[in-house]
DNA sequence: GAAAAAAACTACTGGTCAGTAGATGGGAAT
DNA sequence: ATTCCCATCTACTGACCAGTAGTTTTTTTC
């Protein structure tokens, strides 16, 4: 069961493992079927086992969606906090910095991100209110960095803070077109990203 | 059904009716519950008929889908044709008045375009390489805006047509936040749209 | 106004699926 | 070796739902 703080064990060490399994698949299929049209049966049968293990392991389906939401904000949140804590010179390589992890993130969490996006109306309003508070906590961060950059002379003075919304759909919405297989590499689509992160919030 | 060319007559004005009403309808629940949570007995009681009503305008399901998907890329494509035909003086103001009106229908046709996101997948594939096709025909003709802006020197000359593809996801964005509730007018959305599209295309 | 045609309805089917009760079997403890 | 316990499984239920067959109601036609 996620969210439970528990003294590290072998147990508990397997029990970590086989939840990250079943929220792994369970994220793919959700990906490929959409959630509402893929079944818990499809999920355990892609684990190799069966419906009722994936109830000892989560209250319901909507919990496992719930675990598969947290992943990209959280991570990202996470991110965030380290790179604002490590001293960077100015808040303009701070903005590319974060914009750039960021990126890598949504990029390699691409399938969760997708999830997250077009699922999250079926969370229990208890889900959905916490992990909105995550992305407000995080949207909030970036637009206090630009305000700060703004007052330093470091982004053009007539940048509104609210392009922290701009520049979060616009890492948000690579998950939806960007594919692996696709020409552009993942490096090139980050260097693009923070070139038009940086543009956005006028730090030329 | 849609998609047939009728003589317009009393008949024709009435079944048309209809359909939209339907395509109204479902889109509003597809938009709440999403497409696989919401039966066509819920459409069709919201629409105070009964489910073998619904099969005389649509063969099925997924037909009232394809519908809804539909709308939010077809009218910003013809507003596109009808912009560039329209003689505007540069590239700049052509490309500001493109964004401007686009922006305009997708917070018009909000609920729609987000379904379309959301349940594209859930298409045929037939409806879904159509419906692609005018999309990129879309991402194409903005491309190559960008394109013949930077050669005429005005916009700054190292901008990637590639961003079109970015601005198209500023404006992609915007339904899934904006709420015509919240403290940001809708006007207000579009002229910080329109700025940010300029500043991504570098047209200072 | 009767007959034919069109539109919409009632009532059903076959299949699906989240969630559960109780069985099973293998490892740990004594 | 026997008992117990925990993980997992088999087998089921109750509800739901896309799509349809055949009937009724309304409109059109003559």
């Amino acid at each position: 069961m996620p969210g439970k703080a528990s003294k590290p064990s072998i147990k508990n060490e397997f029990t970590a493992f086989k939840t990250n399994r079943i929220v792994e698949v369970a994220s793919h299929l959700f990906y490929e079927r959409g959630y509402s049209s893929c079944t818990l049966d499809h999920v355990a049968q892609r684990l190799g086992v069966t419906k009722p293990f994936l109830y000892s392991y989560f209250k319901n389906k909507e919990a496992i969606l719930a675990a598969i939401c947290e992943v990209g904000i959280s991570e990202s949140l996470s991110v965030l906090e380290r790179t604002l804590a490590g001293g960077h010179a100015d808040h303009r390589s701070l903005l590319a910095e974060v914009v750039r992890q960021v990126g890598r993130i949504v990029i390699d969490r691409q399938e969760y991100v997708v999830v997250y996006q077009r699922e999250m109306k079926h969370l229990s309003a208890k889900d959905h209110e916490r992990i909105l508070r995550l992305r407000h906590s995080f949207d909030h961060q970036i637009a206090e960095l630009i305000r700060e950059g703004v007052e330093a002379g470091e982004f053009r003075e007539d940048t509104d803070s609210f392009v922290a919304v701009w520049i979060g759909g616009l890492i948000s919405w690579i998950p939806t077109w960007f594919s692996p297989q696709g020409q552009k590499s993942a490096v090139d689509v980050i260097d693009q990203l923070v070139d038009a992160a940086m543009r956005l919030a006028g730090a030329e």
